[in-house]
RNA sequence: UGGGGUGUCGCCAAGUGGCAAGGCAGCGGUUUUUGGAGCCGCUAUUCGUUGGUUCGAAUCCAGCCACCCCAGCCA
């Protein structure tokens, strides 16, 4: 079954699939039907302190594709409440990889629009009694705070009066006091067997300078404090979330009930993404840019939404991709394998096949008269007719794989060697007659025979010619740079061990002298392309020489050289 | 070891008391001017485990086991 997406991308996933609910969508029927809500509103709240990844992108179809799914709305909102951490170029980054990834927000928001509106709640919090100015360093906090299985003590200044809360929380304001020096802090249960709700810090002071509010602020709300009343502000109904915050959600309702806010949103949490072979997470990330392993947040090795758009992933194939692995509460790691087959899938589809020769081996058809050339028309992409065909030309010298080539071939091997024909895509049979070696006994030409009456890659006499290769002329081509992307690690784990331990030598092969069919001397960069037999790539501009280049988004799969 | 979660095919994942969906991977076959793609099949008598309730349990109850998260003035 095949259903085909607005983008016209064929998506390979059975209709009933999509249909089914996933246990957020449970929740919120429920909800809906119970008229706790009468809307539905999301939001993608990333801290714009890193790159976006595949991770985040499962995020971004989630929220998005929940409020699409019910008619309402889903907002981005920068959680900028750590100015240490954050940059606008971060900022910018996360608005282009979701805008390109295929989603429009609704409205753009900041947590840092807030911190009025935070400050006067927590003075209000203050007011009623519920918080408190603590004056407790870290190490003593961490002494007061008990451990997995002792309670708590509260702290010293747990028992202020609110006139020396208040007088005191707007001294910190002020910028009065020392960063660290004091926090203000909810009153809650020191004796609380989950540790967020031992009278959590909900503002601490730390001078910095905010990207967006500059040095307005000395204090700054804590996530735990600034999240639940920012979904609330903005009227969010279901805020979802991963599951490491699961034990905030009593946190997270405290708050909204103690503060009567007029949306109580629902947290719901999910399980991360994990795929093999590959790192999701924005520290381990930022250390593999940092420290110069990759070239960038963007290296084509890389699952940063921006890698796998410089490696050629379409935005439609990620999101299909999204969309196959659900959403559920259990720790799981996803098979690249699933997510290469979402790229294929897609560009099997949408890419335009040409021939390209990675590795090439000149062949010389003897009986083809010197000077003579002629045009055939190769299909562009036989899954879409409409796409037509573009005329290549043959001449006396091709250029074939040299891996079409067996001098002595193993069983099952239907392409050259001596004695043997094969068909050349779109073109003739021809047969291998005599091949040449240098002197380290390296095959460095073939001379062949074509059978005229094969014009087409068909003879009329039905004789079987089993195998089918590319090539391309040689009077004819481009060279071009070839850029073979892999896996970044050998370990399905990268992170079992060091990560520089792990990584994969053959991530990057960089292929110099490719010969490339002469369409590809001037394509757009980002057009993507099937290297007929070979796989996916994608144009990426030229190189010192002026040569196209190429990445391999992904390889086809392939039968014969399986396991490999 | 306190608290919060999770355990269904190699990897994801439906399933909500009536007798194990689907996708990826794999394996056959068919087809093919890409060893691609397509098409057709096959792949869990069993749901972490042990007991219990029931005519009937992956689904309910109890115990046990395994794994993940929480002791940042990060998010």
């Amino acid at each position: 079954m095949e259903k085909i997406s607005p983008d016209n991308t064929p998506v390979a996933v059975a209709v009933a699939e999509q249909e089914k609910k996933n246990f957020i969508e449970h929740f919120i029927d429920e909800d809906l039907e119970s008229q706790r809500f009468d809307t539905v509103q999301t939001r993608f709240p990333p801290e714009p302190n890193g790159y976006l990844h595949l991770g985040h992108a499962k995020a971004i179809c989630l929220n998005f594709g929940l409020a699409e799914k019910y008619k309402g709305v889903c907002n981005l909102r920068l959680d900028d409440t750590n100015p240490e951490k954050e940059d606008v170029e971060y900022v910018d980054s996360i608005k282009e990889d979701i805008a390109w990834l295929g989603f429009k927000w609704n409205e753009l928001f900041y947590t840092s629009d807030y911190f009025p509106c935070l400050y006067n709640l927590a003075e209000e919090l203050i007011k009623m009694g519920k918080a408190f100015v603590c004056d407790l360093n870290a190490e003593e906090m961490r002494e007061y705070r008990g451990t997995l299985k002792e309670p708590g003590k509260d702290s010293p200044y747990r028992n202020r009066s609110i006139e020396e809360n208040l007088d005191l929380f707007r001294r910190m304001k002020a910028g009065e006091f020392p960063d660290g020096s004091r926090t203000l802090r909810a009153k809650i249960d020191m004796t609380s067997p989950n540790l967020n709700m031992r009278d959590p810090i909900i503002y601490r002071i730390q001078r910095g300078h905010h990207h967006r509010t500059g040095d307005t602020w000395c204090i700054y709300p804590m996530y735990d404090f600034a999240h639940p009343l920012s979904d609330s502000i903005e009227g969010v109904t279901f805020s979802i979330c991963t599951v490491e915050f699961e034990a905030h959600r009593p946190l997270y309702d405290w708050f909204l009930q103690n503060l009567n806010m007029p949306t109580q949103s629902r947290q719901i949490e999910f399980a991360r993404l994990n795929v093999n072979y590959a790192l999701m997470s924005k520290r381990k990330l930022k250390k593999m840019v940092d420290e110069g392993i990759v070239a960038g947040w963007d290296d084509p090795r890389m699952l940063t939404i921006s890698g796998m758009r410089h490696r050629g992933y379409p935005g439609a194939a990620i999101r299909a991709f999204c969309e196959s692995v659900g959403v559920a509460k259990a720790n799981s790691t996803v098979d690249m394998a699933q997510l290469e087959f979402f790229v294929r899938d897609n560009l099997n589809y949408n890419a335009q096949r040409v021939m390209a020769v990675l590795d090439p081996l000149k062949v010389t058809i003897t009986n083809y008269p010197q000077g003579k050339y002629e045009n055939f028309d190769a299909v562009n992409n036989q899954e879409r007719e409409e796409d037509g065909t573009r005329p290549i030309t043959f001449g006396r010298e091709i250029y074939i794989e040299r891996s079409d080539f067996m001098e002595n071939p193993v069983k099952k091997f239907h392409r050259l060697s001596p004695g043997r024909e094969l068909r050349l895509l779109h073109a003739y049979y021809i047969k291998c007659e005599e091949f040449i070696t240098d002197e380290a006994g390296n095959v460095i030409e073939l001379l062949c025979t074509y059978d005229p009456n094969s014009r087409g890659g068909w003879c009329e006499d039905g004789r079987k010619v089993k195998g089918t290769a590319h090539w391309v002329a040689a009077h004819d081509c481009v060279e071009g740079e070839i850029r073979l992307y892999d896996r970044l690690f050998i370990k399905e784990n990268p992170e079992d061990g060091e990560l520089r331990d792990n990584l994969n030598p053959e991530s990057l092969v960089i292929v110099k002298n490719a010969k490339l069919e002469k369409s590809l001397e001037t394509v757009e960069k980002g057009s993507r392309f099937q290297f007929l037999r070979q796989g996916y790539f994608v144009a990426d501009g030229v190189n010192e020489e002026g040569k196209p280049i190429f990445n391999r988004i992904v390889s086809l799969k392939d039968s014969f050289n399986k396991g490999k």
